[in-house]
DNA sequence: TTGTAAGCGTTATCAC
DNA sequence: GTGATAACGCTTACAA
């Protein structure tokens, strides 16, 4: 492995003249630099990483958490974040599992984005105590380390809520994330708000696991009870999709017996037949504005926590207004976005 | 920060006993130990990872590098890769991005799986030169640090051409990946072996780039000079589902007026309608077989290139034999995975 | 069993 | 401008 003790010995220099010629100082005559430069381009030279981040403290890589990688959602969200890394000169990696989490407070990396609930908070809590900076996607968690961008996952279970109810819908099936999801209990929460006002409204719980297999349960519990045409409202569109897959082979048809509404858009949403309502935000200015917020933290620049806001997107998998029967009384229209 | 000349300090020993009973070292009495362990947790101690990386001159850590977080394909390839990772106890992270380049020279990974056309071969050889460990799963390249775990393309490709020339399909449309893309060029040349063989089929190259908009593009193309039922054989799936989309937009019936086939089996070609025609691998196994073999040579053990064998997966896409009306004569069933 | 000390490859503070 | 030199936090001969 070549050093800057090499080049030092090569150019005749001593090593800290090669430091500085290699950082560009100005202290270092054109000539000298010049030099050195040579005989380091020559020689391959490549600084050593584990050396600059012993000594300069710091690394100037950002980790992002995530508790798989399998999720749909991630490609967007992962691009907006790196974008804003390199463009700050910092470089980005991603990381999951239990055994990366030693990479924040070893000091791997300067800062940590988590979208990865097998971090406790307490934990992140701790690393924040410590000193390190942290943004967090999926949970509220008030430190001066720590920045929360979170969606505006009130607004969109409201949203989606509201949709079906103004489609005629009293029997709205609600199946839940895994215990313990934050944006579960949230998107939950703004389902029994938006319920409590509707008197007329019966909603069931279904516990889910945000994955295909938990819409699939659903779906059977569904089907067995199946007496009328009902609404569901599942709190992903993974689950939604799955199902809508465990629907079609029955002979109950989404958008007629069954409404089935999701959130998150991904891109399989847009192609199961028929194309899943659901509750879309930008997946790429999530990870943009968390990597902003967690350069800014760490940069020790105020900063204040962020929402992403959120939209409804149509299409078949809800039975349009012409095609209903009834029509609740005094509901006026509402506007789409919040 | 506190390091072990805190905890030397504490205990009332020297950071070399710390250091030895942090590591487990039978070289220190079990009471000293547990003194030194129980200062060790009172005082929050974590090693730094840098230090401990200069000094052992190795960071425990592998790094996958892909040409952008986006693809579908890698779901299910990093987790086979972190599963061998953290079993061999190394760590896993994702990078993409010329910044993210550094991470191998610099030394900050031991490691590198490469999947990202964007480093040239050139820039791999020289780092295997150097001393760094390799496994490519986009090329060719031979050099002791580096190993391959290559897709059998031209098997796949074989699969798919022949599926299509047993359905009696005389015109055969084949839209390419993108230039210096190494499976586009496999399977190209393995589409050639066939055709050559086979005297009465004609096929038509469109020039494609791997992303749904190529797809796109050749349905253009197709639909413009459409006569008579066709075949596509989409060099991938995503392209192969922006072409579905773009001819779901006409008149043209997919496995009817058009057959369609695509290449690697992604979660999105399930639930486009029809069901998509494609050649399936295990990509879990690709990542895991991956890991392992650069954990291998990382240790110095002697590996040979390993290949991921496919199969084709039928679907509505392609129209079923019983429905054509012609078929070639002296045409034998092939077994469908090779 | 424990301590001393050298060294991993940098950066940065001083002198000169 | 350039050069010694200490320091970053850790591991590991070697000495005691």
């Amino acid at each position: 492995m070549v050093s800057i003790k090499d080049i030092a010995k090569k150019a005749g220099v001593s090593i800290s003249t090669v430091s500085y010629a290699l950082n560009g100082s100005n202290k270092v005559t054109d000539e000298t630099s010049s030099k050195i430069l040579a005989i380091a381009k020559e020689l391959n030279y490549v600084p050593n990483a584990a050396a600059r981040t012993l000594k300069k403290r710091e690394s100037k890589i950002l980790g992002v958490f995530l508790t798989d990688f399998s999720g749909d959602v991630y490609g967007d969200l992962l691009s907006g974040m790196k974008t804003v890394c390199n463009a700050q000169g910092y470089d980005l990696i991603v990381c999951s599992g239990e055994q990366s989490h030693r990479m924040l407070p070893e000091r791997m990396i300067d800062g940590a984005v988590i979208l990865d609930h097998t971090f406790a908070s307490k934990e992140l809590l701790q690393y924040a105590d410590r000193g390190h900076k942290i943004v967090v996607l999926d949970r509220e968690l008030d430190h001066p380390n720590i920045n929360q961008v979170l969606l505006d996952n009130k607004a969109g279970a409201t949203l989606a809520m509201e949709h079906l109810i103004e489609q005629g819908h009293t029997k709205i099936y609600v199946v839940t994330g895994p215990e313990g999801s934050f944006d579960s209990a949230q998107r939950m929460k703004a389902v029994r708000q938006v319920t409590e006002r509707e008197a007329n409204v019966e909603w069931i719980e279904i516990e889910g696991d945000f994955e295909k297999s938990g819409g699939e349960q659903a779906a059977e519990l569904i089907i067995r009870d199946y007496t009328e045409p009902v609404a569901v409202f599942c709190l992903n569109d993974e689950m939604a999709i799955g199902l809508c897959n465990r629907l079609a082979e029955t002979d109950l048809q989404i958008g007629r017996d069954v409404d089935v509404i999701g959130f998150d858009n991904i891109e399989l949403s847009k192609y199961v037949q028929p194309r899943l309502v659901t509750i879309d935000y930008s997946k790429r200015k999530w990870g943009s504005l968390a990597a902003e917020q967690l350069i800014k933290i760490i940069a020790g620049e105020p900063v204040d926590h962020e929402r992403i806001y959120v939209t409804l997107v149509e299409g078949g998998s809800v039975r349009s207004q012409v095609q209903q029967e009834t029509r609740l009384p005094n509901r006026h229209e509402r506007a789409v976005s919040y």
